[in-house]
DNA sequence: GTAGGGTTAG
């Protein structure tokens, strides 16, 4: 146009603008804001407020400021582009700053600028500010918005606040497919995935689900295990065309590991055409968490060839790959290559890794060392880290010391107490069990109660411990008694020391007969088809007898068992488990 | 003919 000899107006000047800012052309963008200025359309508020975007969008926020600043006039659409701005920087402080600032200079809010202003809340959870925006939006009548409405939804998700979430969710007269996704990936990701299944049940009888769809509902599935679901949604995908998506390809990779089908997940993964950070991410995670060390390393290795930068999440992957294997040297390398080599500050998630590893491989003293001179706050993962090292190597002595830290940064949390009385009572001290029982029980904390499930038919079956009450409760008696027989026979011994209780060895044997993993994976066999696979998923850690019992019992009946429990998988099978005593 | 907003994978 310019070649042409055709004058530019105000018109051109910002349409191109917006142009630059769509696709983060930050050097013609500058460019542009000087000619903008010599053609003397610097004062023009349509123009500064194309200009104030540009720079925020294609991350030059100081720049933004300036324009911010330095123009005359300003409008809505300046203070909503200089709010977004903050956020996109993850300053959201500044975003309230600045919307509060507006409201005193008598510039009212509109819904895009209530919907940026929510969305900066959302990012940096700032749950009481986004309450303070609801109220606003109730009293100015504006939920009938959609945008307004999905935008609160997922403030309140983002917060951890569901039930809110919810309850705009069930107000809203219109819903969008948005409005469904939002909801679902809410309760994916606060760990409530059985609500995430049913709404995605409820959502088909009222809007058809796009890919976003698949990539909100599939981590619910990871999370349950449930790989019969994961199946149907995966067909769901095939049949109308999502698998091109990467989101999508991702989500379906992590699904299959974390439900165990470790060899399908690499048959997706290597269908992947361009594997991105995520993609070899989620690999290196599924290796570790099957066990497979040094195929993560491989994966992680073969990423940083392809040209891909390791991030901290990436490390998190390779770390706990590393820890799950035992690999102590390996790990140390990671943790230094990620400091020295790619300029990442470690956290307390690889800190935590570092003390597993350590602790795992029975170095408790220089765990203890090394927490003592991490540079960070150490929480109560990072200590419990080593009381699970504690643990292995029976070393009572450091685990008292180490669980009063833990104690003092979670009270709450009874697992860490369970850990404790774990320890005392493999050495038999069951004065220290009854003391921390009573300690428990001075502070009104109940254990999490153990459950394992099982998905048979797409059909998920619950078991808790003890459980008598489902309709083949008989027969799983019958099995596991039969099991143990056959055990003691070939010279394996119920390990007591898991029963925590003080009592005589048969009422120590009901009490590990009863463990809920052992129920679920009796159940497996008996419903199950002769030579298909036993998954069974549980809340908990799974316990030292059990897993002698599911090391025996894929031996005696010739079956695969997959167990996956809150940290890893162990796949059982002629005798042995994957995990090497590595857990 | 021109400026600002909501949902997705580790």
């Amino acid at each position: 146009m310019l070649l042409s000899g055709i004058n530019t107006d105000l018109a051109t000047m910002v349409s191109v603008v917006a142009g630059c800012s769509n696709t983060g052309m930050l050097l013609l963008g500058r460019t542009l804001h000087g000619y903008a200025i010599k053609a003397s359309f610097g004062r023009e508020l349509t123009l500064n407020n194309s200009l104030l975007d540009m720079y925020s969008k294609s991350g030059d926020l100081n720049s933004a400021i300036q324009v911010f600043e330095t123009m005359g006039e300003r409008s809505v659409v300046s203070w909503t582009s200089m709010i977004a701005g903050y956020a996109r920087e993850g300053l959201s402080d500044m975003s309230v700053r600045l919307f509060h600032e507006m409201e005193k200079e008598g510039i009212s809010p509109d819904i895009f600028t209530i919907t940026t202003i929510l969305h900066a809340c959302a990012c940096t959870g700032l749950l009481e500010n986004g309450k303070d925006v609801h109220n606003y939006i109730k009293e100015n009548k504006m939920q009938s918005d959609l945008f307004v409405s999905n935008a609160l939804m997922d403030m309140y998700a983002k917060c951890g606040s569901m039930g809110d979430a919810h309850l705009v969710f069930s107000e809203m007269q219109v819903k969008d497919i948005v409005s469904w996704n939002t909801m679902i990936g809410g309760y994916s990701k606060n760990s409530l995935p059985n609500e995430a299944l049913n709404l995605f049940v409820e959502m088909q009888y009222n809007s058809k689900p796009n890919s976003i769809t698949m990539a909100c509902i599939l981590p619910a599935c990871a999370s349950l295990a449930a790989l019969e679901r994961g199946q149907e949604i995966h067909g769901h995908i095939l049949r109308n065309g999502f698998s091109l998506d990467r989101h999508v390809a991702n989500a379906l990779v992590d699904m299959y590991l974390k439900c165990g089908a470790l060899g399908l997940a690499r048959l997706l993964f290597d269908m992947i055409p361009a594997k991105d950070l995520v993609s070899w991410t989620v690999m290196v995670a599924g290796y570790g968490m099957h066990g497979y060390g040094s195929e993560a390393i491989a994966a992680f290795n073969e990423m940083r060839n392809s040209g891909i930068e390791p991030d901290e999440v990436s490390f998190i992957s390779i770390l706990y790959a590393c820890s799950h294997s035992g690999l102590l040297d390996e790990g140390w390398g990671f943790f230094n290559m990620m400091r020295n080599n790619c300029g990442i500050e470690p956290k307390l998630e690889h800190y935590a890794c570092i003390v597993d590893l350590l602790a795992r491989t029975g170095n408790l003293s220089k765990a203890y060392r090394f927490i003592k001179r991490m540079p960070i706050e150490p929480d109560a993962t990072i200590w419990g880290a080593l009381l699970c090292g504690c643990r292995i190597y029976h070393d009572v002595k450091l685990a008292e010391k180490v669980a009063e830290h833990v104690f003092e940064l979670e009270p709450e949390n009874t697992g860490y107490y369970v850990l404790l009385a774990n320890i005392y009572a493999e050495a038999e001290k069951w004065e220290e069990v009854k003391k921390l029982r009573e300690r428990i029980g001075r502070r009104g904390l109940r254990k999490n109660p153990g459950c394992s499930w099982i998905e048979i038919k797409g059909k998920v079956h619950i078991f808790v411990a003890g459980d008598s009450s489902h309709p083949l409760a008989n027969k799983i008696e019958l099995l596991l008694k039969k099991t143990r027989t056959r055990m003691k026979e070939e010279g394996h011994f119920p390990k007591m020391r898991y029963a925590l209780i003080k009592a005589d060895d048969t009422e120590k044997e009901m009490a590990l007969c009863g463990h809920s993993e052992k129920i679920a994976m009796a159940f497996g066999i008996l419903s199950l088809p002769p030579g298909k696979t036993v998954r069974v998923t549980k809340n908990l850690r799974v316990c030292g007898d059990c897993h002698e019992m599911a090391k025996f019992m894929s031996k005696m009946v010739k079956r695969d068992i997959i167990l996956r429990d809150t940290n890893r998988f162990h796949h059982f099978k002629d005798g042995s488990c994957s995990c090497r005593g590595h857990w």
